[in-house]
RNA sequence: GGCGGGAUAGCUCAGAUGGUUAGAGCGCAUGAUUCAUAAUCAUGAGGUCGCGAGUUCAAUUCUCGCUCCCGCUACCA
């Protein structure tokens, strides 16, 4: 049974307002998502897209923290920022808000007190991190300590930034509050759960059986979570910024981002659109999809919905195209790192040139699997396919057109076979183009397009109009004609991916009101119109702007070198007394082994003079379990033991880390006995 | 280690419920052409479809094992 929808109602991943949008956002989720909108709008459809600021959470907190502003402060910058590129660069969000705003405060605790009340969530108290001086539980990131890995002082409670480890806020050795620098104590705090495991049967049934036509990508990692088994879910926290948990004794609790950014989507649908907003999340016949990067597959497959559903009235997702990541010059984009093409740079430094990065991102968009954008394929893909067919071919057009009739519609007379021929392709393109855009294939969609041009020049090329105008001007005519209606064409089919463009090119046909339904026709341009006179659509660009830019990421990667190069800073004194209690004595390694089932862990027997030990150390991928028997290592030999999957550890073999993260295990440089003192 | 995704022409990617010559764009070579931003058009070269085994009359497509890349997850005293 097919579900018939007479509505669409599409949302974007909110983007985190921590930081501007870079090409990466841009090719996952807004490019692909924008041209969906435009291509169901132009098909006269119902449609909504929604766009908007995710703006709570620990780290935009922290970050205003470390730079002495008020978390308002930190999204009000990047909101705007945010808000304005998407604007400048043609993405066409029917609203763009954000969950700092009145409307969704009131409707995320709305929410939240419907689940609340429909007995939706479970109570649990533990034991968390909180600072008496501040009087407020700590969240893990609020909690810095030292790396119980790598020793990196300034460790957070839920990272260690140093060696990327991920951590418990109880891992840390010697807990601080980043807030007052004190020692933080455990306290008990309550917090509401949503059970997700509750959900489990029927979310299997819906996913696994209801929509197996979802991208592969998306498919598998939803069977993969569903198939491991679903926990239940915090959605509050301690913390001062973010929606209030709306209860009594809740007091200093917000909601969890996670259930705080995707009721987002329902308020800003709620401030677009106040008096008929419920027909957008609430009726059957609404589709609803999600465009999303791969990092919130299980979010908005899993926990959302689970929301929606327990609160009861909600529509759920029809499809949720997540993209792959693209990455940058072969390394990973990453905020921190500044490694990323901005997208706000992007558009001061090509003004104009929205379309070109658009299409580059489409061409080469991650639908698949991870992608790469390099500089080299930018430009080779503007100068090649953008200038050389699609921008030729109507240049080409319009110059003939000029040339042998005045700037004038010349008059279509008798179609030969050839031309019959070309505009069944031309008919042709028109379903594909929809096929792959009704699929979310939208760099197959693209290309579809673009091949409307290679008609156009192929045409062109076999006509010769150039060489008949000598002698027959009639026929001529009908030819430029049908190639005047091949640039009309062009215009509907590369509105939804290249927007600019086609404004430009309705523009030079002096023809607006161009609609979908249109694609294929030969009658949109009458005998007679006046035309515009040419103009380029693109224009090549030449070496050295890109040498700038690459030269701009090479910049940047040396400052990350020299940045990471830097041996970290000294950590405080400490008594002599200190060290001392330390044990760190010199045993050979008698045995090893590689721990089963763990990729990073050894098992290592130890002669220590004492009888033996045994260690556990996270050094399997830098060595073979073979090259360490019989070497001689420092290691602590009064740490506290610890069980470690299951096999007790003695203490800690000591390593030096490398920038790159690799270790080298310490070994003294001469020969001593097992269990000598290393003072 | 578990789970998911990927591995197809120099590059970026399609594809096949298993069936004679595996596709596209870019790049490359040759030719044609000059209306056009030295753009276009035609032709061609280029692939043991990641590796190994199995099922089959037939596998690149199915099954199993392995390797490498990406992600989630466990592990790093």
């Amino acid at each position: 049974m097919k579900k018939v929808f007479n509505r669409t109602l599409i949302t974007s991943a909110l983007p985190y307002a921590n930081g501007p949008v870079h090409i990466g956002h841009l090719a996952g989720v807004y490019v692909p998502a924008d041209i969906y909108a435009r291509y169901l709008r132009m098909k006269g459809e119902e449609v909504l897209f929604i766009g908007g600021s995710d703006e709570h959470g620990v780290p935009i907190a922290l970050k205003a923290k470390a730079e002495g502003v008020t978390p308002q402060d930190v999204v009000d910058k990047f909101h705007y920022i945010i808000k304005k590129s998407f604007e400048d660069f043609g993405i066409t969000f029917d609203i763009y808000s954000r969950t700092t705003s009145e409307t969704h405060y009131k409707t995320a605790s709305g929410f939240f007190r419907k689940l609340y009340e429909n007995g939706s969530f479970v109570e649990k108290t533990s034991e968390q991190y909180y600072d008496e001086e501040a009087k407020q539980f700590l969240a893990d990131r609020y909690i810095t300590g030292k790396c119980p890995h790598c020793g990196n002082e300034r460790a957070y409670g839920d990272q260690c930034e140093a060696c990327g480890t991920s951590l418990s806020p109880l891992d840390l050795i010697e807990p601080k509050s980043a807030i007052s620098g004190r020692v933080p104590v455990l306290k008990e705090t309550k917090h509401w759960y949503l059970p997700l495991d509750k959900h489990e049967a029927w979310l299997k049934q819906w996913i696994l059986e209801g929509h197996k036509e979802w991208k592969t990508n998306v498919y598998g990692q939803c069977k993969s979570w569903l198939d491991m088994g679903l926990q239940p879910r915090a959605v509050s926290r301690d913390l001062d910024w973010g929606v209030p948990v709306p209860v009594e004794g809740a007091e200093g609790k917000v909601l969890y981002v996670w259930f705080d950014a995707p009721i987002g989507y329902i308020s800003n649908t709620i401030e677009c659109c106040p008096g008929d907003w419920q027909k957008w999340w609430k009726k059957e016949d609404t589709k609803l999809v999600h465009f999303i990067g791969k990092d919130n597959i299980v979010f908005h497959c899993i926990v959302f919905p689970a929301m929606l559903k327990a609160e009861g009235s909600f529509i759920l997702p029809e499809n949720v195209p997540a993209n792959e990541f693209l990455n940058l010059e072969g390394d990973k984009i990453s905020t921190s790192r500044n490694w990323a093409v901005w997208l706000h740079e992007y558009l001061e430094d090509f003004p104009g040139k929205q379309d070109v990065l658009r299409y580059v991102l489409t061409a080469n968009a991650p639908e698949t699997k991870d992608n790469d954008f390099t500089w080299k394929d930018f430009q080779a893909r503007n100068n090649n396919e953008l200038v050389a067919v699609f921008g030729n071919f109507v240049n080409r057009a319009m110059v003939l057109t000029h040339k042998f009739f005045d700037g004038k519609i010349p008059v279509c007379k008798e179609l030969t076979d050839y031309d019959r021929e070309t505009l069944k392709e031309l008919a042709e393109v028109k379903s594909a183009l929809e096929n792959n855009l009704d699929n979310y294939r939208f760099r197959e969609a693209l290309k579809d397009a673009m091949n409307l041009a290679r008609i156009g020049n192929k045409y062109l090329a076999d006509m010769e109009p150039w060489k008949l105008a000598k002698t027959d001007m009639e026929r001529t005519a009908t030819i430029m004609n049908l190639c005047m209606q091949i640039t009309a064409n062009l215009a509907i089919a590369f509105e939804p991916f290249l927007p600019f463009s086609a404004e430009k090119i309705k523009y030079l046909i002096h023809k607006y009101d161009l609609k979908w339904e249109q694609l294929g026709r030969i009658d949109l341009l009458a005998a007679g119109h006046i035309l515009e006179h040419p103009e380029l659509l693109f224009e090549k660009i030449e070496d050295d702007t890109i040498n700038q830019q690459v030269q701009k990421l090479m910049d940047t990667k040396k400052a990350n070198e020299l940045k990471e190069r830097k041996a970290a800073p000294q950590k405080a004194n400490i008594a002599f007394d200190d060290f001392s209690k330390l044990d760190i004595r010199v045993g050979r390694i008698v045995e090893c082994q590689r721990v089963p089932k763990a990729d990073k862990l050894l098992q290592l027997r130890i002669d220590d003079g004492l009888g033996g030990r045994t260690i556990l150390s996270g050094i399997a991928e830098h060595y073979q379990p073979g090259e360490l028997v019989g070497r001689n290592v420092c290691f602590i030999a009064n740490l506290e033991p610890r069980k470690i999957r299951g096999i007790e550890s003695q203490g800690m073999i000591l390593s030096a880390e490398n920038a790159d993260g690799s270790l080298a295990v310490i070994q003294p440089l001469k020969d001593v006995l097992p269990g000598s003192e290393v003072k």
